[in-house]
DNA sequence: ATGTCTTTGTGAACGCGTGCACAAAGATGG
DNA sequence: CCATCTTTGTGCACGCGTTCACAAAGACAT
């Protein structure tokens, strides 16, 4: 319900689905690229390799945003940056907050990435008085004191979160209150907002629990060929005898 | 048959879907916080709600482990912790080495979540011969010419890519050929890789270009119901006025 | 034991995303 | 102007993921 809403289910705005925009910044770095190398047009099948995806697929995404390229022919570069650009919201300037300027907060405040799409760091906030007028990436860290005003003043409808796990919350809730919709949390907590603002989630962890997850089953899959010891586990489980109880063990449980 | 290894069929392994293994860490992450709290038991119901997701789709993906409830009571925290834990190959230690110290890279090293969760910053690894033998979270930087040799010598296999765009393939490549087989990367490019290896991608200006385009919509949405009849003149926004619920476009077409 | 109550586990329906395959559209050359 | 060639745009089918709704399973009280 309130919690990580990341889909819309009103979503007759336009009707782009949100796995189509989730790759559009994929397609817009792309051709940030061949502009650069002043390519003037791009097939789909050139583009979907630069971006790592399909070309039906791309041909697909764009579909939902008009008929932007020619047949026999391909994409106008410079045309297609711009259609993604306005479509995403770019061409205007957002600025965003960084709220905990920790490790991680300084890495986001120093990333390149954010100032050349579209992204101002408005403001860094920290808890930390000992951290204030510090500057982190050449700007000035504020205390959280001055938080509502900051939003209000600049304002701000992105906010970034990058505080440790027990802080986030609270500091969610102070972001939405002084006017903030849209929050990008880095802390590894399930963060609660009202309806209407959005959040995204970033979780270093989890990813690396993922990986882990199909790098166990690699080696699995390859010990498959080799003979596996008994394992200590003892799992009592009530009954049937289907599937096996983790990867690397035959059907049949030696008694 | 036995070699055919495409995409991510992923079917084959135990039949759990991806989005499942998605979800496990959230779970495990929820169960961590009721253990310690020393808390026995807890319904779908509540996991759930602490997790931030669906009830029927937490049921559904313990399912896809097996029977590991109660009916009438709930699910037992302390095995569920450890079956997720030894589902996610959570139960062995992983050592992981991280590519480019720059400020993401002492970010990721400092972060706390990954040691608690199984896996241990094995090394750390910069290009800049500046950077060798500095301590970083404790640990010392090694030289990007020392890569092969850390990797095999602790049997990495899985590495953290946090260097600039440009070095990002050139490293994934030596990682890869040194032995690992997943990679999560932080740098802003598409990584090509073997057959068999595993990448994940966490874009930060990605995720804000998102929550732009969702932000851009909500703004939209806000005028056209302020100017309800009319079809929203885009304010004093800066960008150009067209932009309207409908999706139509400016007929001018830079050839 | 029996009945009631709670909560799991899952069959089934539905919607979304993906990829195929091809017709339409336009460029290009004769 | 016509034929051919290239590439887009999309109808369609399929599979995955989500959600509903309910029967089965067990706890608990009487």
């Amino acid at each position: 319900m309130a919690t990580g809403r990341t889909h819309r289910p009103a979503s007759r705005s336009r009707g782009i689905p949100e796995a189509t925009v989730a790759r559009l910044p994929l397609y817009l770095r792309a051709l940030t690229g061949l502009s650069e190398r002043s390519v003037p047009t791009v097939s789909s099948e050139e583009l979907a390799a630069a971006a790592g995806v399909n070309s039906a697929k791309l041909r697909k995404d764009f579909s939902y945003l008009g008929s932007y390229g020619t047949r026999g022919v391909g994409y106008d570069v410079e045309y297609l940056v711009y259609q993604i650009s306005r479509e995403l919201g770019l061409t205007q300037d957002w600025p965003v907050v960084i709220v905990g300027i920790g490790n991680l907060g300084a890495a986001l405040a120093n990333y390149g990435g954010f100032a050349s799409r579209g992204f101002r760091v408005a403001a860094l906030i920290d808890a930390d008085p000992a951290m204030a007028g510090k500057p982190v990436a050449g700007i000035p860290v504020q205390h959280s004191d001055e938080l509502e005003k900051i939003v209000s003043d600049n304002g701000v409808s992105i906010g970034v979160i990058a505080t440790p796990a027990g802080a986030a919350q609270p500091v969610c809730d102070r972001l939405v209150a002084a006017g903030v919709t849209s929050i990008l949390n880095f802390a590894p907590t399930v963060l609660t907002v009202p309806d209407g603002v959005d959040v995204r989630k970033v979780d270093l962890s989890i990813e690396l629990q993922i990986l882990a997850f199909h790098e166990q089953r690699k080696a699995g899959e390859e010990a498959a060929a080799a003979a596996d010891g008994a394992h200590a586990a003892a799992a009592h489980r009530g009954d049937s005898a289907e599937q096996g109880p983790d990867g690397d063990v035959p059907a049949v449980m030696p008694a």
